[in-house]
DNA sequence: CACGACTCCTGCTGGC
DNA sequence: TGCCAGCAGGAGTCGT
């Protein structure tokens, strides 16, 4: 479910609530994940306090620190994962599988495909990012290396289509399905173009595009974050208004052509054939 | 090294 | 109405 800027928007909402807060008590209910919940969470988790929530890529790192014990607990949220707080009387529901229980409330992981992830980096916050799931992320999208430049270095041997390069989390991070379809309609940049033949005056337009479109969804997650992380039901997921995304057959909101829909890699991308060369 | 196919799991949708 | 194939916003691994 979630790309960067929903991951984002979780994190922002959890910040006020979370950090700083104790961690009276951790359930694990179905450990088996994409990866084993550690059972050593049992013992480790509860005393600690939260010092801060991070965001690397799609992955959530909580830093937590109790006398003997410091670490980092690592949270993806896969493709359906959610993260809420909710009430301590409010029973689990069928793909509820882990929580960290504390004062006042519990914070509550669902993921009903299980595609997530909840691990343990022990050690300082600076080598959490040591984790074999971490160490070979890419470049942060939003931050100031993410240039033009950069980027069109970074496909200078990648002679397959776009679209699934800006997917590739080993060069950047965050951007999954639909926000590539998004940033190379605002580009105006075909997804089945090879990546290492387009110039490097449209890769000036691309990473506005991907910095542009991730920005405006956070923005739009942000305008209802305590829904996002409170909600008992909903949708737990936001999105901006697609240009092209699942909008195959409707008119081009740009040119008024037909957006077309083809698979790449195994996904769906959607793109306006007049708009996007 | 770069790339695509395959894999994990459950739930929903659309076509018959 | 019911059934089933196909697909879903991720990402690691493996074979070529």
């Amino acid at each position: 479910m979630p790309e960067l800027p929903e991951v984002e928007v979780c994190r922002r909402g959890l910040v006020p609530e979370l950090e700083g807060a104790l961690i009276k008590g951790v359930v694990i209910r179905s450990p088996k994940l994409r990866q084993v919940i550690p059972p050593e969470l049992l013992s480790l988790l509860p005393g600690c306090r939260v010092m801060a929530i991070r965001r690397r890529g799609k992955y959530l790192l909580f830093d937590c620190r109790k006398p003997g014990v410091e670490g980092c607990l690592i949270i993806h949220l896969g493709m359906s994962g959610n993260l809420r707080f909710v009430p301590h009387d409010l029973p689990p529901g069928k793909h509820d599988h882990f929580e960290l229980v504390l004062a006042d409330q519990i914070l509550r992981f669902a993921d009903p495909r299980r595609f997530g992830v909840v691990l343990w980096q022990p050690g300082p916050p600076e080598v959490a990012e040591q984790h074999p799931l971490l160490a070979n992320q890419g470049l942060e999208p939003l931050s100031d290396g993410f240039t033009d430049d950069w980027l069109h270095d970074a496909c200078a041997k990648r002679s397959g289509p776009i679209k699934p390069v800006l997917m590739d989390s080993h060069m950047v991070v965050g951007i999954g399905n639909i926000y590539a379809s998004e940033s190379l309609f605002r580009a105006g940049i075909s997804p089945v173009r090879a990546a290492n033949r387009i110039s490097r005056a449209r890769y000036a337009l691309l990473v506005p595009a991907i910095r542009e479109t991730l920005s405006d969804a956070i923005a739009a997650g942000g305008s209802s974050i305590r829904d996002y992380v409170h909600s008992d039901g909903g949708a737990g997921c936001f999105q901006i208004q697609a240009g092209v995304y699942d909008r195959a057959g409707q008119p081009c909101l740009r040119c008024g052509g037909v957006i077309r829909q083809i698979r790449q890699a195994g996904r769906s991308s959607y793109y306006c054939p007049r708009c996007q060369h």
